[in-house]
RNA sequence: CGAGCCGGCCGGACGGCCGCGUCAGGGCGCUUCGCGUCCUGCCGAGGAAGGUCCGGGCUCCACAGGGCAGGGUGGUCGGUAACGCCGACCCGGGGUGACCCGCGGGAAAGUGCCACAGAGAGCAGACCGCCCCUCCUCGGAGGGGUAAGGGUGAAAGGGUGGUGUAAGAGACCACCAGCGCCCACGGCGACGUGGGCGGCUAGGCAAACCCCACCCGGAGCAAGGUCAAGAAGGGGUGUUUCCGUCUGGAAGCACCCCGCGCACGGCGUUCGAGGGCGGCCCGCCCGAGUCGUGCGGGUAGACCGCUUGAGGCCACGAGCAAUCGUGGUCCUAGAUGGAUGGCCGUCGGUCUGUGGAGCAACCCUCCACAGACGCACAAAACCCGGCCUACAGGCCGACUCGUCCG
RNA sequence: GGUCCUGUAGAGCAGCUUGGAGUGCUCGCCACCCUGUCAAGGUGGAGGUCGCGGGUUCAAGUCCCGUCAGGACCG
């Protein structure tokens, strides 16, 4: 589970990493990702729409995205803002299936940043 | 043993590791309050938390009075804070029965509707038929009577038998059904039972308008409050001083209320816009601005409300019951981008397969083993009482019917 | 938290007011005609649990109650 001071609340910082971010889709999940330049932890919220399922469900995607994004959060420079978008296939995903799929966005995410723009 | 019916209850259990949230204690850091961080400990979703169909608590606003709308409820009595909920009973319907179902007031206040078919469908109605009379080319035609029979329809203006008649008819009579009124008895009452009288008979629909009785002010915890932040003031009341002195004016102080700017347009200041008044009107009070559209600007942080309550459990008592009273005992979520997740073990459960046992036999039951499945419906958001809906599987109790045995 | 709307043929709708044989519109579909062929056009035809359950009524797509799904608006 992640930590508190990981935790994306304000609206406009959901704005900015949406609007503003780069992105990077999987069939169950889209990541929206950018770097504000603060020396502050990096920030990570979760959008899980009603198209995802009923209320119980919808809580338990974001609370396994939530604990997937815990060993991961390490790997993102400070000021970063990261978005999790849950598709309606993450709901029936494993657990397995999601962790790839984050992986491979977060990788894309951070390798294209990292190859310069 | 097999069918069934009603009620109550459970909603996997135990444990390990890593995390999350509230609270408490402690350590460390920063500039004190306080905040941040780390450690330890307690606690941490439901029977429906759901749908939002009702009823309340709570909070704010409104509330001289009268009238008209609007909404809701609809057998009686009781229970309750209240209800459209619950209980008991009554009536009607269903079931062999336990029991179940019912928006269950009024159709002789009024209006309206009853398609098609049918002769006729709402102060009834002669198509066929029956009877009488007249005419006649002896097939029939015309006129009249008749609601017993046929036919149509969801529904055709009591039923059966008799008297009667040209044929018939509550025209008359007996019994029955039903209606109205009266009386007696039982019941708090809805109503029931019995008796008498009346006229011979009155269609259905109010989940059509409507009538009757009763109930209902509006908004909702994003209520509401405190602090912070934010553009510039305006008004009222009281009081003091001064001017003035019939009314009054100016300044200071205190308290209270309202309030961002610009542009365009509507209405209005003798004829009264608008507000109090938030359904509308009258009426009363205040009263010179107010309403709409567009553009621009500000705020969108923290804390309180926030969980002890018509509360749960147990015992005794009252009551057929719903429920209530008394005593004891317990305190068990308070998040705010929203706390329950991940990994694993043992047992339980479900499904599949194999073997064995019970049995006349099995697709039934039980036991063992192996494999698979984390395993019903679904998550608080101010709090309660109900209703409705979803739900794998299981437990307990009362009762009914059938079969067999005693 | 509050308020409202919709559900009818494969698709989009009307019909609900004032109950009376599921009646109809546009596109689509099928067959035939037209053409050397296709399109367009013409003729004919098929296609309906009226979201679901219950009730009122002689009779329900229509009225009433419950329920499910989808959608919109306000704070």
């Amino acid at each position: 589970m992640l930590s508190a001071a990981h935790r994306m609340r304000r609206g406009d910082e959901f704005a900015e990493a949406i609007r503003r971010g780069r992105r990077a889709g999987r069939p169950a999940l889209v990541a929206h990702f950018s770097v504000r330049d603060v020396d502050e932890p990096p920030l990570v919220g979760f959008v899980v729409s009603r198209a995802v399922g009923g209320a119980v469900v919808r809580n338990k995607v974001r609370r396994r995205l939530r604990h997937l994004m815990r060993s991961r959060v390490h790997s993102l420079p400070r000021g970063s803002l990261l978005v999790v978008r849950a598709n309606p296939p993450a709901a029936s995903a494993r657990n397995e299936l999601l962790a790839a799929e984050l992986d491979v966005a977060l990788e894309r995410l951070l390798r294209r940043r990292g190859s310069g723009s």
